[in-house]
DNA sequence: TCCTCCATGTTTACAGGGAAAACTTTTCTG
DNA sequence: CAGAAAAGTTTTCCCTGTAAACATGGAGGA
């Protein structure tokens, strides 16, 4: 409302402008509970104007879940980038980004994982998920074939190292995990826990 | 609405009326998003009777949640009772029968672990999850004390432990671990996982 | 016994919200 | 340059949560 132009009558990208005033919300109020007349009106469009970008809000939040697990793979991958040596430091590092990330935008991690995301729902959310998600398979197979992890069922190991991660993620972002509670670094800990029984043998302290 | 008597003006107990109401919509639906006044409309109340019973929607939405932890209370400890031998397989049948609570009843799970059923916001609720939290301690410190489990930190392998049930429960009851991507019984393959880090030395199959 | 109080219901009222429909203004395209 | 499609806006509908005011009937004291 200002500056030299105006805004003209189409707002240029409003399907960007509204994902970015919801994820602004989600990440404020760590709740998608806002409603979309709100986002609309923060965005300085009327009420109606979201429904030509999304058909209803719930297509609205999976669009934003599926940001999320692009985001969350983003960040797995780059804290792996350093090359760390063993596929134990691999893994341990990708656990620790998906906590982190978990810690830092609760909010859509919820969303992530909630039923309000249905991922049967959309395909593009699916296909989002399921990447993040190989990225664990993929270090699992690495640690595998380099002979540090046991050669069980992959899936197997893949269903327990992702209930751990995500469980561990829900319980740090809950503040279920103070120091007092449960030591210094309870995520290494539990993680260190999980690895000894993904491990080949030696049980080293990491 | 007939049989030889009609309903009197006070209900009985109203109260119970719509927490029954509420979890069979919630075990119909596995969602919390029904209307209190559809609550109210099914138990044949009117739309504003609830009001006498609970402060709002979410005040009902947490005595939901506190009967779920409760339940699951009973679940496990139930599970417990014929007096299996090892720690290990105490430990195990506790994580099958939350696993199985979670299949069985999936609404109420998600609900009993959304946000909507603010543990802070009701003592009663924080001290059901509470109680139901410790079964798993007390068998941790059992399978230490017996010499069966390593002997670091309890609350460490309580995170580690709690961590990994509350993750395979939510894979399992979104049908994420069917038996052709993870074999034929991934619960139980998770849990030796966890079991392997957790056992004091000893990696025998079970 | 009867009267009055209070818990428990009901009706009414209101401020929103989600979503559809109909209308308007740009922009794109042949 | 016409006219269709896209992207906004306004209007409208029905529904929800919740508060307030009113009604009812059972329990306890005069």
């Amino acid at each position: 409302m200002s500056d030299t132009k105006q805004r003209p009558y189409h707002h240029g990208d409003l399907h960007r402008a509204l994902i970015d005033t919801a994820l602004a919300m989600l990440a404020a109020d760590q709740t998608w509970a806002f409603t979309l007349r709100e986002v609309a009106r923060r965005t300085g469009v009327s009420h109606a104007a979201p429904y030509k970008h999304f058909r209803d809000k719930e297509a609205l939040l999976r669009e934003l879940a599926r940001i999320g697990f692009v985001r969350l793979g983003q960040a797995m991958e780059t804290a792996l980038f350093p090359g760390l040596p063993s596929s134990r430091e691999k893994f341990v590092a990708a656990a620790q980004a998906c906590i982190a990330f978990a810690c830092h935008s609760p909010g859509l991690y919820r969303l992530m994982f909630s039923a309000d995301a249905d991922k049967a729902a959309d395909p593009r959310l699916h296909e989002a998920a399921m990447a993040t998600f190989g990225v664990l398979l993929r270090l699992l197979q690495e640690g595998q074939q380099d002979g540090r992890f046991r050669a069980v069922s992959i899936t197997a190991q893949a269903a327990a190292s992702w209930a751990q991660v995500h469980g561990l993620a829900m319980l740090a972002m809950n503040g279920q995990l103070l120091e007092e509670k449960v030591g210094p670094d309870p995520v290494r800990a539990a993680l260190d826990v999980l690895m000894d029984g993904l491990s080949q043998s030696s049980r080293k302290g990491h």
